[in-house]
DNA sequence: CTTTTGTAAGTAAATATTCACATACATGCA
DNA sequence: TGCATGTATGTGAATATTTACTTACAAAAG
């Protein structure tokens, strides 16, 4: 499963076959089919991988003693340098093309992305009880722009052939986004 | 052209084959290559089609006598529009698998994208300027913003196999956008 | 001695592209 | 009008390569 994140990592979805992997791993193909019954097994494997990981580092960020805003920018944070050390976790999250024609994978993806994006608006609804956002915020909404603005962030970075640091604009985004959405206290 | 598009929108770019496309056509393969001299280039001539077409959609809206965030709205419907209508449009424009391997798709898609950008960014300036949207705004960020909030809708479309309406959730989620970053005259 | 894990060599289907050849049609010329 | 020539457009079959997956058999490990 690492050899086949790093395929993903390096070369796209597209370049992860069964040839590939066998010789980057160093057994035949059988070998691998001892392990998995197929190769959308083995995809959903690394989905499912994807998705504790993603979503123990959001939690973690969610339960931690800190502003709501900081809690948005640790999990952009978080998350971006994941794209940036295994763009593969971007390739296979995004891999819309691949799940048009299969059911299981979409499905699993679905529940990934919709995970995250309930723990984003859940922090909105929060930081709009608490004040620190604005009272007109509609937490889906927002939290879907949030992601969105993630969504493309990396689609720049991979058009841009990953030439400059994905969290280090990232934080330049998280910055501007914070500025219109928060709630300025004027009378302070 | 047409066949192919309607191939893409239906079941997406990968079964785009030149089998599938003279299939439906009805020729056979070999008289696909009297007219592209590879599979390549039909996409690209299809890409630049889609080129043409949205850029002159969005110059439309922009050179029309009405308020930047009227310019803003129509753009977001336009294109949602044109996703709903021909989904190849969005299958191809977000093709971020296909463009990994092909350099020449990858600058065409760059181009694309990176236009549609500098057309809103431009809106942006002008709404800060004529004080119709905050000052603080950054029309760079908050144009990619704008862009990354429309790929969510359309991931999230995808995702729910098109269930719901595209333009109709646009509308609304262009007034939360439009919400956020409207500037409020408090004087009136 | 049974289970797990591997190999070597296959499978059928699909892929983009090419080939020699055929047809249709317009233009130019006798 | 009658015929030759050139060009655009098609066919049908073949190309080499790649794809996910399978099968018969062997070694190793507990």
């Amino acid at each position: 499963m690492q050899e086949a994140v790093e395929i993903v990592s390096e070369k796209g979805l597209n370049a992860l076959t069964m040839s590939t992997l066998s010789a980057k791993v160093g057994v035949t193909e059988g070998a691998l089919y001892r392990h998995f019954s197929s190769k959308n097994e083995l995809i959903m494997d690394i989905l499912n991988d994807i998705f504790l990981e993603t979503t123990s580092q959001i939690s973690e960020a969610t339960s931690r003693k800190q502003s709501n805003a900081a809690k948005l920018q640790q999990i952009m944070e978080n998350q971006l340098f994941l794209f940036k050390q295994r763009p593969a976790i971007a390739n296979l999250l995004f891999a819309e093309e691949y799940f048009l024609t299969n059911h299981d994978i979409k499905i699993l993806i679905y529940s990934i992305i919709n995970t995250i994006q309930l723990y984003i608006q859940e922090i909105f609804e929060n930081g709009k009880n608490s004040n620190e956002f604005k009272h007109n915020l509609n937490p889906r909404h927002i939290s879907m722009m949030f992601l969105g603005t993630i969504r493309m962030l990396v689609m720049n970075w991979k058009l841009s052939d990953y030439q400059w640091d994905l969290p280090a604009q990232g934080k330049v985004f998280y910055h501007s986004f914070l500025e219109i959405i928060e709630e300025k206290n004027l009378n302070q």
